[in-house]
DNA sequence: GCCGTTTTCGGCCCGACTGTTTTCAGTCG
């Protein structure tokens, strides 16, 4: 289940809908939307704070602190019952049809009753909306057209999905003449983990031939809009994208500003207020005299503002903001950074290609060291034994040997491991003197996901305190959009994987991308280590590492956070886990 | 409803596109 911040934050977020839907006053609800992305955020669990504790809260203040205590006191909050009580549950879920916002819902169900979906197809359908003020015959086509985007799934799309997609449209139309510049933006560069809809910017003198190039993409299959400077089309997966054309002097302006995120605009044209400046896709002006400042690159905009620049990873309004004025953003981790990856499989288990296979793309990549973690015997549809896990040791040790092995300059390192099963009762698949035969061990969750919220807690704890496990895998095992992670109390995890010197995984894999960042950022705080995995069943997987790199730096993450980017040296003493005395060498 | 090295009151980001509108409201990002 969802933690208690993530209810508050859902509950506010709610009562702002519904304070737009009744037509009440806008800056309200923007507040308590800012104060539900601020709990959703926020470090500390809001169930456990007092008054003048929830009161720290950025955006929140006596008010909405004393909604939070009225929440954990009965249950529910009287005002946002109050406002339910007002608007049937489907009135909001309406707005969520593209092109139909708060006002146009609330006439729906004021003037014709309609609630739900199913109404709103009917009435359209008996012409009944004609009548409407504001209403006319291409709102009709709008309306029903949108309910089919929605019931087709029309919904977020994974990150890779989504960058495929756009790295292609960027590539086609830097080629088109005229074309300065041509970018992704939007969620997708700031890495989030689904992508509603794609961003591309374009810098020209003349937008009417990429327009142009751009309507006529092989997977266009329908343009939503077309103008001067904007043009929105969907693709054939259901995907829109929107081309923006700017001017090429207005480049950098307009990547800050389609890159987003809102908050984080809103944030940096609030200081650009407070300076007599104005902050907008063209640029930054001076208020009065109407004259452009700067806007040429993005570094030039952030630095007129007083801020460094701001990696996209990090605009989410998250203190980023905060952290940049007083020069103490961190310093990401990057992809060039990953000295290796710790969590792979072959076709000895459920991978789909050999050894040599995986270890040769490996080294293609530069690794300095590589990890073959196969799975133990108690997934016992992978087959393994004792003598094949140990033969596959022997195959590492010469494929090693082969790669350069100790001591070779540029030689990359193969490391034996194995992926445990973390049993229901926290147990793994080997007894300690056969788990001190690996270089390292990854141990994960994968099955009995519905157990109690505190013997999932515990079976994890137990998992820690193994003195041969050495990364917790993809820890909550959620899968995007098909199944939630288990209701363990994570920061009981995370306190213990500090304790324990355990390395929480952040899973590559574009499905699971797991840890989350917000989980990231709490686990940071306990003083954990994280390996960021690209969990490759195939050679192509491990350029899946990219994704897993954009959400360790959406966690905030620095090098020193992530044991694959240390040395050989330090990982290996990482990885000793505190068994020095045990006398491995 | 929150917030403040210009404010404890009066602000609160800004622009494009669409459709129904004859000058603008609604939606979106």
């Amino acid at each position: 289940m969802a933690r208690s911040n993530d209810e508050v934050a859902a509950l506010f977020q709610e009562y702002a809908d519904l304070i737009s839907i009744t037509g009440g006053d806008a800056f309200r609800a923007r507040v308590y939307e800012k104060a539900a992305r601020a709990i959703g955020g926020y470090h500390a669990d809001v169930s456990t704070l007092d008054l003048k504790g929830l009161q720290e809260i950025p955006n929140v203040g006596k008010s909405i602190a004393g909604k939070v205590l009225e929440y954990f006191d009965t249950g529910s909050v009287s005002a946002v019952e109050e406002l339910r009580s007002k608007i049937p549950a489907g009135v909001r879920r309406l707005t969520a049809i593209p092109t139909l916002g708060p006002k146009k819902a609330l006439a729906l169900y004021e003037e014709l009753g309609i609630s739900t979906i199913d109404e709103l197809v009917e009435a359209v359908h008996a012409e009944r909306l004609r009548d409407l003020k504001g209403f006319g015959p291409r709102t009709e086509e709008k309306i029903l057209h949108g309910i089919g985007l929605l019931r087709a799934a029309g919904d977020r799309v994974l990150v890779d999905v989504a960058m495929d997609l756009a790295e292609d449209i960027v590539s086609r139309l830097s080629r088109v003449t005229g074309c300065l510049r041509c970018a992704y933006a939007g969620s997708l560069r700031r890495l989030r983990e689904t992508i509603g809809d794609i961003d591309v910017l374009a810098a020209a003198k003349r937008s009417e031939p990429l327009m142009e190039a751009f309507t006529e993409l092989p997977y266009v299959t329908e343009v939503v809009a077309r103008g001067e400077t904007k043009t929105s089309v969907r693709t054939d997966k259901g995907l829109a994208v929107d081309l923006r054309v700017i001017p090429p002097d207005s480049w950098g302006a307009g990547l800050q500003y389609f890159t987003g995120s809102k908050a984080h605009n809103i944030r940096t044209r609030e200081l650009a207020v407070h300076q007599g400046l104005k902050l907008s896709e063209y640029g930054l002006f001076d208020v009065e005299s109407g004259g452009k400042i700067v806007s040429e690159t993005e570094e030039d905009v952030y630095a007129r503002l007083g801020l460094p620049w701001i990696p996209p990873t990090l605009r989410e309004d998250r203190g980023e903001i905060e952290a940049g004025l007083r020069g103490e953003l961190p310093d990401l981790v990057t992809e060039e950074d990953i000295r290796g990856d710790l969590h792979t499989h072959t076709d000895l288990t459920d991978g789909l290609a050999p050894l040599e296979e995986m270890a040769a793309v490996a080294a293609e990549r530069g690794y300095a060291y590589y990890a073959i973690t196969d799975h133990g015997p108690d997934l016992y549809m992978q087959r393994m034994t004792d003598e094949r896990m140990l033969a596959q040791r022997e195959h590492v040790r010469e494929l090693d040997r082969a790669y350069g092995g100790r001591g070779g300059r540029g030689g990359m390192r193969l490391l034996h491991g194995a992926e445990l099963n973390i049993g229901p009762d926290g147990g793994v698949d080997w007894p300690d003197d056969f788990l001190a035969g690996f270089d390292l061990c990854v141990a994960s969750v994968h099955s009995h996901f519905s157990q109690g919220r505190e013997e999932l807690t515990r079976r994890i704890v137990r998992a820690c305190e193994n003195p041969y496990v050495n990364i917790i895998g993809h820890p909550t095992t959620r899968i995007i959009g098909k199944r939630p992670g288990i209701d363990a109390d994570l920061d009981e995890i995370f306190a213990a994987c500090a304790r324990t010197g355990t390395a929480l995984e952040i899973n590559a894999h574009p499905d699971r991308l797991d840890l989350r960042d917000a989980d990231i950022l709490r686990a940071r705080r306990h003083g954990v280590r994280f390996a960021v995995d690209s969990d490759a069943h195939a050679t192509i997987h491990l350029a899946e590492m990219r994704y897993g790199v954009g959400t360790a730096q959406r966690g905030w993450l620095t090098c020193d956070d992530v044991i694959n980017t240390w040395p050989e040296a330090r990982l290996r003493r990482f990885l000793r886990k505190g068994r020095e005395e045990r006398g491995r060498s």
